[in-house]
RNA sequence: CGCGGAGUAGAGCAGUGGUAGCUCGUCAGGCUCAUAACCUGAAGGUCGUUGGUUCGAUCCCAGCCUCCGCAACCA
């Protein structure tokens, strides 16, 4: 394996639209800080770089939303997410933001850089124009009937009843979110990064190269390079971003895919003005990102890509994706409100920052979801930290407080239990290098709780309370190398709990402390005088946790109740409208999925007229279709019939869409007779 | 049949073509320096499902089921 002088790590930029959750800390910034700690501690050259996303259409939609503006939203957010990072201890060597000056003229010089070098292509499409607004609009602007299940309010990405992807061409009835108008469609000129130019030097680095990258980070480029990288769109129209810099490109911004992973650069460069390039541009950087699964291709595909056609950065050497980490049972969700927020938690527990960090890596989403649960919080920190770590250093101290007023005592002649010991500590260092080296945090940690329980068996067995009554030299002994092992502890969990070695530090009085020195047992010498013995870690009370968990609840049922509003009410139409439309009700003769779609039901209906099929899209509410057999349901009768999942469908059946989203077909309230008019 | 990842003890996770492992929980015993913590031992598994390759499959191959992600801008 190539030797680097160096290594550059980045973390996923954080979108500032929300504050940070436990998700996010799970899967990218515990394991990204436990990563530079430990290379830190070995005293190797590293840099951590993060920094807020900015841009982007979600956060002019919201600030649109709450009347303000959207450096207003940025700001709010930005300052939340960094001031919980710090305090949290996630030790940046620089988190800045991509609304940066800095930024937007770094991003702004490589699309230049790009387009100079003609890396892109122009493409001109068609797009919907909102004329009053006079501007064109983002998919997520756009709103109106979706074509599949009719329901109002689908987005031009996305049908939320139905689920249903869409193109805004899609949209029955396409209208602006910005002014209510109807939007037309309008040429408009972007920029496209071809990928398929860059796909052949992709298979050889990646697929042949890296084979040993995580199996969810290669099985997904394999599978991208497999299918044939196609052109991206790297402009928007938008007017929050960075403006395209080349002429005639009035009132188009960077896409932020291309302009978020350039914040990585820009915050280095703000960091250090005059030797960056070092970072970047030497073969001798190793680069790593952090990241959670929804962005492996863009790190190791699209970004690796943007840096190549630049033609003077370096690649990627790893890009160690964790999977995502749901909440009890749930997944997290921002819109939902279904998360532990970072900034929350540290006002509720204040100084249990490590806690949750050894929580966090414990159950690292390695591998696959994990899921996250208080109680499980609870255990670890009682059963874990406390019992077994925090108790062996209390053993210890006070067992050389009691015996030796707080002096580290002589070390006699080791018999044979010591130095199997010794030697059973001695591996600790390798083992945890080899999983830290590998990415493997989950499994260092532990290995770095295996020295505590080394302690407590050490102490279990040699007795030291029992040999103080009759030789206390031998009791010298053990305690001499049980505060050997617990000054090895301070240095082994410094990457994983920084504020308890610190304090255990302290405890020890500890002067020296390096990686290096992991493995020694002359750390603490004969005669060195230790402080007071303090508790390193506190039982958590169920009342806390059950506290933690009502409160999740709590919120559940208040997004339930608040999230509803009613829709407003459409404009007025005449009678006649109304009576164009035929809805009958008949009764569910059968129903059953239609296979190979999530969300279809097949129903057969006694309309009265020798029955009708009809396909309606509300599995996911029915996991039970048999339920609605028997039942009278009212549908639309006389809508075009329409092919869905090759099934011709004869009609639609009416649900009531609940706040939720759960659809709950309307019925007639007593058994009407089958193919009777609703009017 | 769009693509990728995952399915192993009550929970969370390792693992390997040849006797199934770790942490927590449970049960029993030991110890009493320690935050009722610690140490030892035990119970607990058709390794998602069906078929195939093999002397032998939890592992390799094929089909199917379930969960998650991507495609489709919340880690």
């Amino acid at each position: 394996m190539k030797e680097f002088k160096r290594t550059l790590v980045t973390t996923a930029l954080p979108y500032a639209n929300g504050p940070v959750h436990i998700g996010h800390l799970a899967g990218v910034y515990v394991p990204a800080d436990v990563y530079v700690r430990y290379l830190r501690l070995k005293g190797e050259e590293v840099l951590m770089i993060g920094g807020s996303d900015e841009h982007g259409v979600p956060i002019t939609i919201r600030a649109k939303k709450e009347g303000v503006t959207p450096q207003d939203i940025v700001d709010r957010y930005h300052t939340i997410i960094k001031d919980s990072f710090k305090e949290f201890g996630i030790s940046f060597d620089v988190y800045s933001r991509t609304s940066s000056k800095m930024h937007h003229q770094t991003a702004s010089d490589f699309f230049k850089t790009l387009y100079d070098k003609g890396e892109f292509i122009e493409q001109t499409s068609e797009q919907y124009y909102d004329e009053e607004a006079q501007q064109f609009l983002a998919d997520r602007y756009i709103t109106g009937e979706c074509p599949h299940c009719h329901a109002e309010g689908a987005y031009g990405d996305q049908c939320e009843k139905c689920g249903t992807s869409l193109s805004p061409l899609d949209l029955i009835n396409p209208k602006s979110t910005i002014s209510g108008s109807t939007p037309v469609l309008k040429q408009t000129k972007h920029w496209y990064l071809p990928l398929d130019k860059h796909e052949a030097w992709q298979k050889e680095w990646i697929l042949e190269q890296h084979k040993e990258w995580k199996a969810n980070v290669y099985g997904q480029c394999k599978s991208w390079l497999d299918m044939g990288l196609q052109p991206r769109a790297v402009s928007r129209d938008l007017d929050w971003g960075i403006p395209v810099p080349v002429e005639g490109a009035e009132g188009k911004v960077l896409y932020v895919w291309f302009d978020a992973p350039i914040g990585y650069i820009s915050n280095t460069k703000e960091l250090l003005p005059d030797s960056w390039e070092k970072w970047w541009k030497d073969q001798d950087t190793r680069m790593i990102h952090f990241i959670g699964k929804d962005n492996i291709v863009f790190h190791c595909i699209v970004f690796p890509a943007m840096l190549k056609a630049e033609g003077s950065y370096i690649l990627p050497d790893n890009v160690p994706a964790n999977e995502f980490l749901n909440l009890e049972g749930d997944k997290i969700s921002t819109s939902r409100n279904w998360a532990v927020w970072l900034h929350e938690y540290l006002q509720e527990f204040p100084g249990k920052q490590d806690v949750l960090r050894y929580v966090l890596t414990a159950n690292a989403p390695e591998t696959k979801d994990n899921d996250f649960t208080w109680k499980d919080f609870q255990a670890r920190n009682n059963n874990e930290l406390v019992a077994v770590y925090g108790n062996f250093i209390n053993r210890a101290l006070v067992l050389t407080h009691k015996y030796f007023d707080g002096k580290v005592p002589a070390c006699g002649e080791l018999n044979e239990y010591d130095q199997a010991t010794l030697k059973e500590f001695a591996d600790v260092k390798q083992q945890v290098e080899k999983l830290l080296d590998t990415f493997k945090f989950r499994d260092a940690q532990k290995e770095a709780m295996n020295l505590a329980r080394i302690g407590n068996k050490y102490l279990a067995d040699t007795e030291p309370w029992k040999t103080a009554k009759t030789d206390m030299e031998r009791t010298a002994t053990i305690l001499h190398l049980s505060l050997q092992i617990a000054a090895n502890l301070a240095i082994a969990f410094e990457p994983f709990l920084p504020f308890s070695s610190e304090k255990l530090r302290k405890m020890l009085a500890m002067s020296s402390f390096s990686w290096n020195d992991l493995g020694k047992v002359d750390l603490l010498p004969e005669g060195h005088q230790i402080n007071p013995a303090e508790l390193l870690f506190e039982k958590i009370e169920d009342s806390v946790v059950e506290a933690q968990v009502q409160k999740l609840l709590d919120t559940k049922k208040a997004n339930e109740a608040n999230s509803f509003t009613p829709e407003a009410i459409k404009e007025n139409v005449p009678f006649e409208d109304f009576c164009k439309l035929d809805m009958r009700v008949g009764t569910v003769l059968e129903c059953t999925k239609v296979p190979k779609a999530d969300k279809l039901l097949q129903f057969k209906i006694d309309d009265g007229m020798g029955g009708r099929t009809i396909v309606s899209g509300i599995a996911q509410s029915y996991p039970d279709p048999q339920v609605l057999v028997g039942k009278q349901v009212c549908f639309v009768a006389n809508f075009e019939p329409r092919k869905l999942k090759g099934i011709m469908s004869e009609g639609m059946i009416i649900s009531a869409v609940d706040a939720d989203g759960r659809l709950v077909v309307i019925s007639p309230s007593d058994v009407v007779k089958n193919g009777v008019n609703v009017g």
